[in-house]
DNA sequence: ATAAAGTGACTTTTT
DNA sequence: GTCACTTTAT
């Protein structure tokens, strides 16, 4: 088999790279995914690699299925044995292998970001701290921060009072981590690293075992996983990372794009590739990329070049409000595909924040579109959802006490606060977890209750706790699927959902939904099923099958390609979005994550803004973003006479009538973003006024009266 | 103990 | 406008 067939020659230059560390520098759209295929093919299929000494790691699961798919297209069973995974299921195997060495269990729970958050109110709670003052969010941010860079609770540095406070609460959360037998998202890879660096007879087998790493998205890697690739890599030193530092835009969550200098430095022998032919958009798409990127400081700049072709030029456009923009993309995706110039799949709808998708998913319903929604949030952040996940969970590991708290009630069952309460310090007296006490309660032991409890409480704790001990017996001898059918019969789950509302079926709908999930995992159990479920990510849910648009944010496109895409919002405040204004780092990261969703379009781009956004309901007026500006007109369709007006899409709306004029040839105006000009033309249309205005900086645009909020000077 | 009604706070981005 | 959390009434 030729590994090299149809491959570039930088693309076969890092293919058939020797041994040792290698930085393959990847424009967007430059196939990087499959060198990173092939150069597994051909380190099994060529050079004869047992597969089960190579890994390769991802930031999302459907990255790594994806791999996994095309490998199997390539190698076939060859590829049996290979590990592929994102950075934390990778880590989650080695710690249930590991548990021994650590201080929880192998059965440890995954909590999220709820849980997480669930926690430090918990603590603030605890410690008697103001929520006002110490906002949970900041709180657990800077706690989540401190574990990305490594750093554990004694280290935690503290300069400030804030500091002091935060220690506390770092030290609390993490007691009641481990007391609940769960880690979190950082705590995954932080523990990970700590084996490494604690246990040198494990870091040294693995490290053995693995003589090849690969990585994925390279510029996202943060301190923790830049440390544990080190130290995978540490005996062979066959590291090899593709990434783009263009495309980072998770400095939020700890990622470092300065990691790709760290590794030059770190391994100054190794070599270097830059892949920058694009084989997805066409040349005015990947000039518009350029023109958006270059003013970022500090890049070396790369040529994005394509034998493509120049293509349509790009659309710029101004809509009235955020409602018209979404009716506008609607109407132009249904006008596409009505003519059959396009089929509904090759539509995708980026926005920058997720409450952005309402009025879009509003629009599409409107118009009776079909349409999918990328995001996994909406789905496992639903109560029901979390609900059933929580009795997943704490059967699986009763000591799991934000499960506990979270279901003990639910449905009703007449445990109140008051109980739990009680029931914590009964359990907290006798040296073992509530979840704990229940089970033994509710398997025939009789704890010793004294007066501390009502009857009625009590027979309601022991029903519950006979519920808990009954589905924890059965577990292991039940697939996920039967055991949950279990818990929803015994719970009476469905009779509390079913109000009799359209909400309450909706929501039945949903439970639905994870049943015929769970049902996947009949083989593979109740381990896998929980961990699937709690590392799942917003990409993941993409499905490229559906042939219907897709609506995503910007952060869930990485990766994505689509021959036709709107990016909508792109004002000042949106896009650069208000919260980054004051870091000059946060801002340029706004700026890749224009360029990353502009490189997305393989064909068609349109840009749109909106003259009144609304925030919280309330509609402003709102600037164009300056990004923008920096797009040469050239690039642009119709950039010169810009037709300012009102889209007639919504019939409900219908601007005022005017009758007569109120702008006459030669009068100077005032525009808020254009700023001052002459009034050239003006004609009153069927409903409103039209006026041809001469800008001095911008030139000459057609503006509707009602909707410009143009000044008259004198 | 629970349901209903009221409050305030808040929205980047998510493994 | 939406959610989570608190207060109030039963």
């Amino acid at each position: 088999m030729d590994y090299l067939e149809s491959l570039n020659p930088q693309q076969q230059q890092a293919v058939v790279a020797g041994t040792g560390p290698v930085l393959v520098l990847a424009g967007p759209g430059s196939g990087k995914t499959r060198v990173l295929t092939h150069r597994i093919a051909y380190l099994v299929g060529g050079l004869g690699v047992h597969p089960y000494h190579i890994v390769a790691v991802t930031f999302t699961n459907k990255a790594a299925r994806e791999m996994e798919a095309r490998l199997q297209n390539l190698l076939g069973e060859q590829q049996r044995g290979l590990t592929v995974g994102t950075f934390h299921a990778v880590c989650g195997r080695i710690l249930r292998r590991e548990a021994e060495h650590l201080p929880f269990d192998s059965n440890y729970v995954i909590f999220d970001a709820d849980d997480q958050l669930r926690i430090v109110k918990q603590v603030l709670q605890e410690l008697d701290l103001d929520e006002k003052r110490y906002r949970p969010q900041s709180v657990h941010a800077s706690i989540s921060r401190a574990k990305n860079d490594l750093i554990f609770v004694d280290d935690f540095p503290v300069q400030t009072y804030r500091d002091e406070v935060v220690k506390r609460v770092y030290t609390r959360y993490q007691q009641i981590l481990l007391a609940s037998n769960a880690l979190d998202f950082d705590d995954m890879l932080l523990w990970t690293v700590l084996l490494m660096e604690d246990q040198p007879a494990v870091r040294e087998r693995y490290a053995r075992r693995f003589e090849h790493l690969l990585v994925d998205e390279f510029q996202d890697t943060n301190v923790a996983q830049y440390a544990l690739l080190r130290h995978l890599s540490s005996f062979h030193r066959n590291i090899f990372v593709v990434g783009d530092v263009d495309q980072s835009i998770y400095r939020w969550r700890g990622a470092d794009y300065r990691n790709v200098l760290r590794f030059e430095q770190d391994f100054p022998d190794a070599q270097v590739i830059l892949l920058e032919q694009n084989y997805r958009s066409t040349q005015n798409i990947l000039d518009t990329a350029m023109a958006v990127i270059d003013r970022n400081p500090h890049r070396t700049p790369k040529k994005l070049f394509t034998r493509r072709g120049r293509g349509q030029k790009i659309v710029v456009r101004e809509l009235y409000d955020d409602r018209e923009m979404a009716s506008y993309v609607v109407h132009r995706i249904a006008e596409d595909v009505a003519t059959g110039a396009a089929q509904p799949g090759d539509f995708a709808v980026m926005y920058r924040t997720n409450a952005q998708s309402r009025l879009l998913e509003e629009a599409f319903l409107a118009a009776g579109l079909p349409y999918k929604l990328v995001g996994a949030q909406r789905f496992y952040g639903r109560r029901e959802i979390r609900d059933l996940i929580a009795y997943l969970r704490l059967v699986h590991n009763p000591r799991d006490e934000v499960s506990l708290t979270r279901v003990i009630n639910v449905p009703r069952r007449g445990i109140g606060n008051k109980t739990l309460l009680t029931l914590q310090e009964l359990a907290r007296s006798l040296g073992v977890s509530p979840g704990g006490l229940l089970l033994r309660w509710g398997g025939g032991e009789t704890p010793p209750i004294g007066e501390a409890l009502s009857a009625r409480a009590a027979a309601s704790l022991l029903s519950f706790g006979e519920m808990l001990a009954a589905w924890h017996q059965a577990k292991d001898a039940l697939p996920p699927l039967e055991l949950m059918d279990r818990i929803l019969a015994d719970t009476r789950y469905r009779e509390y959902l079913d109000d009799g509302t359209e909400e309450g079926q909706e929501r039945w709908d949903n439970v639905m939904e994870l049943r015929r999930l769970a049902g996947e995992y009949h083989d593979r159990g109740l381990v896998d099923f929980l961990e699937d479920v709690a590392l799942i990510s917003d990409q993941d849910t993409y499905d490229e099958d559906a042939n219907v648009p897709t609506l995503l944010t910007l952060h869930a496109a990485k990766g994505l390609e689509f021959p036709v895409v709107f990016i909508v919002g792109l004002n000042d405040g949106t896009l650069p979005h208000f919260r980054s204004f004051d870091d000059e780092e946060a801002m340029q990261e706004e700026r890749r994550l224009l360029y990353v969703g502009i490189t997305r379009a393989k064909d068609r781009l349109y840009l749109l803004y909106a003259l009144n956004k609304s925030t919280y309901g309330y509609p402003e007026p709102a600037e164009p973003s300056r990004y923008l500006d920096d797009i040469p007109p050239e690039l642009v369709e119709g950039a010169r006479s810009t037709v300012t007006r009102k889209q007639d899409l919504s019939p409900r709306r219908t601007a005022p009538v005017r009758l007569e004029a109120q702008f006459r040839p030669g009068m100077r105006v005032r525009h808020p973003h254009w700023g001052e000009g002459m009034v050239l033309n003006s004609t009153v249309d069927a409903d409103d006024e039209v006026v041809d205005v001469f800008f001095e900086d911008v030139g000459l645009k057609r503006l509707v009266a009602s909707l410009a909020r143009l000044t008259v000077l004198r």
